[in-house]
DNA sequence: TCATAGCTACTTTTT
DNA sequence: GTAGCTATGA
C-alpha cells in the first residue's frame, strides 16, 4: 500500500481509491475531509493521471491554497501547481480570459465586485428616472444576485409569473427593467460581475459546443469540496462539464449548509443522487478533531432541525472540559471577559496565541474584542471586514490599471477621471455619460471624439489630455508586465504625489498601502505560475487585476501566525482551534433578528451555530451580554434561544460581571460635577450617565457642540439606569424616556411593522416623529 | 468646479 | 459609528 493510504480509517481510504464514476462523501465536521481530498487528488496523480486534467473546485482561495500545499508535501514534487484548483469563481474567471469573446465579452474583461456592481445599479435605476430610495442599489443587487445563481436571466425574470407578483407585492415593479438595463449595462462596460462568472461559463458551456467538448475532455476529474454550499448555476456547470467522464466527487455535510443566502441549496445534494446512475455514496463519520462533549454538544442543537441526512457523529477523543456559558453585563464586559480568559488559558494551560479563536455572527461585534485584546497586549489578526483592495485610494489606484486594461469600464473611468482633479467636473462627466447613451458607445470613446461632443474649450482641452495619457499607458499593455505598467502609472499622475505629501497619518498610511500595493503586483510579476504560461497574459495586468478583483480578505492574512484569529463564523468553516469563543449568543443578533421569520432561515442559523461549536478542539466558550451597541446605540437582549438547546449537563454557566465598580459607583461622587457642567441648560439636571465611556471629555465635547449646533433641542442626559424597552410594548399613551430628546409621551404609533414609527410629545423638546428601531426609548413603569 | 461640514440612513453572513 | 450624500460658500 502506498505510504499516503495508511493514516486513513477504512472509510476514507475507501473514498480516495474511489476514484472513476459519480462519488458522493458525506463528511461531517472534523471528519478529515480535507485530507481525504487532497490525498484522493495525490492518488490519482500516483495512478499516472495529469494533472492537467483534474478541477478541483474549493469554496475559498484559502482551501485552494491549502488544498496545493498539502498535495505538494504528500507527492514532494511541482506537479500540483499544474492543476486547476481554486474557486468556482477563479477558475471560471481563468476560463473566461481566454474564451469570453465568443460571448461577446473582451478577453480583457473587468470583474466587478459588488461596490461596482451596486455603484452600477444605482446609475441605471437613476436613468431609468426611479426613485433611488425605493429602489436601493443593495436590495437591488440582492434580487439581482438571486435571480443570477438560479440562472434565471432578464427575459425569463421579466416572464415568470410568480417572480413578477413578488416585485408587485414587494412594490417594485419596475425590478425586471431594472435587471435588464443592468445587464445590459455591465456587458456594455465589459464586465461581469461575481455571478456572471458563473453564468457566463453556464452559457459558454450551453451554448458553444466546442468549448463545451474542449473543457469536458480537458477535465477528466472533477471534486467539489463543500458541496452543500454550491447554488443552481454551478451545479448544472458541473453537470455540464462532468457529463462524459462523469467522475465526479463531491464532498459535503448537509449540516454545515450555510450560504443559502447566496443562492445555494441542500437540494443539489438530493439532485446529485438522482442526475447520475450509481452514485456511490460514503459517509465519514468519526470524528477527529473535538472533545466528546463538544461533539455532544454539537449534535444535540443540530437535533432541531428537521430533515438532517442522517449521521452518527462519533469520537475516541477523551472526553475534555464542559461548554462554558458566560453573561455579561454588557458587549465591552464581553471582550473583557474573553480577553482575560485567554491570558489565564495561556499561563495555566500554555497555550500559545494562535491555539484561540474568536467567533461571531457580525463583523460590527470584533470591536471590543480588539479594544480588550489590544489593551492586554495580546496579538490578534481580524479575517474579514474592509478587504486591502477595497480601500480608497487602492481602488483608485486599481482603477486606472482597470481601465488600462479595458477602456470601456465606465465604473472605473468615472472613478478616476477627475482624480486627482483635472478640471472635468460632475456636468462635463454627466454630459458624457449621457452622449454615451444616446449615440449607444461607450463614455470612453465620447471622450476620444469630445471635439464632436460641444464641450467648452477648456473642458476639452483637459479631456484630451487625459485621453492622450491614457492611450499612452495602453501603449506599454504588449511590451511591459503588470508591475512596470503599474509603476510608470503611479509616476506620470500625480495622486500618488499627492499621497505622499499629505503627512496627516492617514495620510502616510495611505501611502504606505499604495506602496503595498505596488509591492504586490511585483510579487505577482516575480512568482511562476503553472506550466500553462502560454495562455494569454499571465504576468500581464488583466491577470493581476482579476486575481485580486476575486481575492478575499482572508486570503491576504497569514493564517499560521502566532496570534489570536477573529472572524465571522462563516469565515471559519473549514477551520479549527483549540479553544473556540463564540461572542454575542443574543436573540437578534444570533439568531440573527432578520433570520428568524421562517423555519429555514432559522434553521440556517443553527446550522451556523453548529459550525461556531464543531469548530472547537478542546475548549469551548459561549458568551452573551445582556446590553450591546448596535447602530452605536445600547440595546438590552433576551439570550439566545441556541442556549436553551444546549444539554445543560454540559454546560458551566457563570456571570462575569466584576471589575465595573469604579465605572458605575465609585464615579459618582466626581461625575455630579462633571454632571451638571455637561447637563448645563438641561431640564434634567439630575442625570447621570451610566455609559462606561472611557473618554469622558469626548462626550462632553460633543455634547456641548451638538447643543450649541442646534439651540432648538434641549440636551438631555438619559438616567443613570437608563435600558431601552422593548418597543412592542409600547403604546399610546406611554410615558418614555428618550435617550436625546428627554422624557415625553407617545401620541400616536405608526409605519409598518418592519419600520414603527411613534410620534412623541416630550416635555421640553416638541413633538416629534421617532423610528422605533433606531430610536433608544425606555418606557416609565 | 471644488472643498467642506453636517446630515442621513443603515448593518448579516461572502465569492 | 460611519460612509456617502447634499447644501453651502469660495
Amino acid at each position: 500500500m502506498q505510504d499516503y493510504l495508511k493514516g486513513l480509517n477504512d472509510h476514507q481510504r475507501n473514498a480516495v481509491t474511489t476514484t472513476e464514476g459519480p462519488l458522493m462523501i458525506v463528511a461531517g465536521a472534523g471528519s478529515g475531509k480535507t485530507k481525504v481530498l487532497t490525498t484522493r487528488i495525490a492518488h490519482l496523480l500516483a495512478k499516472g493521471v495529469d494533472a492537467f486534467n483534474i478541477l478541483a473546485l474549493t469554496f475559498t482561495n484559502k482551501a485552494a491554497a491549502e488544498m496545493k500545499e498539502r498535495i505538494e508535501h504528500i507527492l514532494g514534487s511541482k506537479e500540483a501547481r499544474n492543476l486547476y484548483i481554486g474557486t468556482f469563481h477563479s477558475v471560471f474567471a481563468r476560463i473566461m480570459r481566454s474564451e469570453a469573446h465568443r460571448l461577446g465579452y473582451p478577453n480583457s474583461f473587468t470583474i466587478y465586485d459588488t461596490d461596482d456592481a451596486k455603484s452600477v445599479i444605482k446609475t441605471v435605476v437613476q436613468e431609468l428616472n426611479l426613485d433611488v430610495q425605493h429602489y436601493k442599489p443593495n436590495a437591488v443587487y440582492n434580487r439581482i444576485s438571486g435571480a443570477k445563481n438560479a440562472l434565471v436571466g432578464p427575459a425569463e425574470y421579466n416572464n415568470d409569473y410568480h417572480i413578477q407578483q413578488e416585485d408587485m407585492r414587494a412594490n417594485r415593479p419596475m425590478m425586471a427593467k431594472i435587471y435588464a438595463a443592468y445587464a445590459q449595462r455591465c456587458f456594455k462596460n465589459g464586465a461581469m460581475d461575481f455571478d456572471d462568472l458563473l453564468i457566463k461559463m453556464y452559457e459558454l458551456l450551453k451554448n458553444f459546443p466546442e468549448a463545451l467538448h474542449k473543457y469536458q475532455h480537458k477535465f477528466k476529474y472533477i471534486m467539489i469540496d463543500e458541496y452543500q454550499d454550491t447554488n443552481p448555476a454551478q451545479y448544472e456547470i458541473i453537470k455540464l462539464l462532468g457529463a462524459v467522464h462523469e467522475n465526479v466527487c463531491v464532498v459535503g455535510d448537509d449540516a454545515q449548509s450555510i450560504y443559502s443566502f447566496r443562492g445555494a441549496t441542500i437540494q443539489n445534494i438530493l439532485q446529485f443522487r438522482q442526475d447520475y446512475d450509481d452514485v456511490k455514496v460514503i459517509k465519514l463519520e468519526q470524528n477527529y478533531r473535538s472533545t466528546p462533549n463538544i461533539l455532544t454538544v454539537a449534535n444535540e442543537v443540530i437535533k432541531n432541525n428537521k430533515g438532517q441526512i442522517p449521521k452518527d457523529l462519533w469520537t475516541e477523543n477523551k472526553q475534555g472540559d464542559n461548554i462554558r456559558l458566560i453573561r455579561t453585563m454588557s458587549d465591552n464586559e464581553e471582550g473583557k471577559f474573553v480577553a482575560d480568559a485567554i491570558q489565564e488559558q495561556k499561563l495555566r494551560n500554555h497555550y500559545k496565541n494562535k491555539d484561540f479563536a474568536i467567533l461571531y455572527r457580525t463583523n460590527a461585534q470584533s470591536r471590543s474584542y480588539e479594544e480588550s485584546l489590544r489593551r492586554m497586549n495580546i496579538a490578534y489578526t481580524i479575517f474579514g471586514g474592509l478587504s486591502f483592495y477595497q480601500r480608497k485610494e487602492i481602488k483608485d489606484y486599481v482603477a486606472y490599471l482597470r481601465l488600462i486594461v479595458n477602456p470601456k469600464d465606465e465604473e472605473a473611468l468615472k472613478r478616476i477621471i477627475n482624480y486627482p482633479v483635472r478640471g472635468i467636473g460632475k456636468t462635463s462627466v454627466d454630459k458624457a455619460v449621457l452622449a454615451a447613451n444616446e449615440n449607444n458607445i461607450s463614455m470612453w470613446e465620447v471622450l476620444e471624439n469630445a471635439a464632436r461632443f460641444g464641450y467648452k474649450a477648456g473642458t476639452l482641452q483637459s479631456i484630451e489630455e487625459f485621453v492622450t495619457m491614457i492611450r499612452s499607458f495602453r501603449s506599454m499593455l504588449d511590451t511591459k508586465n503588470a508591475y512596470e505598467i503599474a509603476f510608470h502609472v503611479g509616476k506620470q499622475t500625480s495622486f500618488v504625489k499627492e499621497l505622499f505629501n499629505d503627512k496627516s497619518t492617514e495620510g502616510v498610511q495611505r501611502y504606505e498601502n499604495v506602496q503595498e500595493l505596488l509591492n504586490s503586483i511585483k510579487e505577482f510579476t516575480e512568482t511562476p505560475m503553472s506550466e500553462e504560461s502560454g495562455e494569454v497574459g499571465d504576468k500581464g495586468l488583466a491577470t493581476y487585476l482579476q486575481q485580486i478583483t476575486l481575492l478575499t480578505d482572508a486570503d491576504q492574512k497569514d493564517p499560521n501566525a502566532d496570534t489570536v484569529k477573529l472572524m465571522t463564523i462563516h469565515a471559519a468553516k473549514g477551520l479549527e482551534y483549540p479553544v473556540v469563543f463564540v461572542g454575542g449568543l443574543e436573540e437578534g443578533l444570533f439568531p440573527s433578528g432578520l433570520s428568524i421569520n421562517t423555519r429555514e432561515e432559522l434553521e440556517e442559523e443553527r446550522r451556523l451555530f453548529y459550525v461556531a461549536i464543531t469548530r472547537a478542539k478542546g475548549r469551548l466558550y459561549l458568551t452573551y451580554a445582556n446590553t450591546r451597541y448596535k447602530f452605536g446605540s445600547l440595546t438590552a437582549n433576551e439570550p439566545s434561544r441556541f442556549i436553551d438547546e444546549i444539554p445543560q449537563d454540559y454546560l458551566d454557566r457563570s456571570f462575569a460581571g466584576g471589575g465595573t465598580r469604579n465605572q458605575s459607583s465609585s464615579g459618582w461622587a466626581n461625575s455630579n460635577a462633571f454632571e451638571r457642567m455637561k447637563g448645563a441648560g438641561s431640564s434634567t439636571g439630575s442625570s447621570f450617565a451610566r455609559k462606561a465611556e472611557p473618554k469622558p471629555e469626548k462626550t462632553f465635547v460633543s455634547s456641548l457642540a451638538s447643543s450649541n449646533a442646534k439651540p432648538k433641542e434641549v440636551a438631555h442626559t438619559p438616567s443613570s439606569n437608563f435600558v431601552p424597552s422593548d418597543i412592542a410594548e409600547l403604546q399610546v399613551g406611554s410615558r418614555v424616556e428618550h435617550q436625546k430628546f428627554g422624557f415625553g409621551e407617545v401620541v400616536k404609533l405608526e409605519g409598518s411593522n418592519h419600520n414603527p414609527v411613534a410620534t412623541i410629545k416630550f416635555d421640553v423638546n416638541g413633538e416629534k416623529k421617532i423610528m422605533l428601531n433606531y430610536a433608544k426609548l425606555m418606557i416609565q413603569k
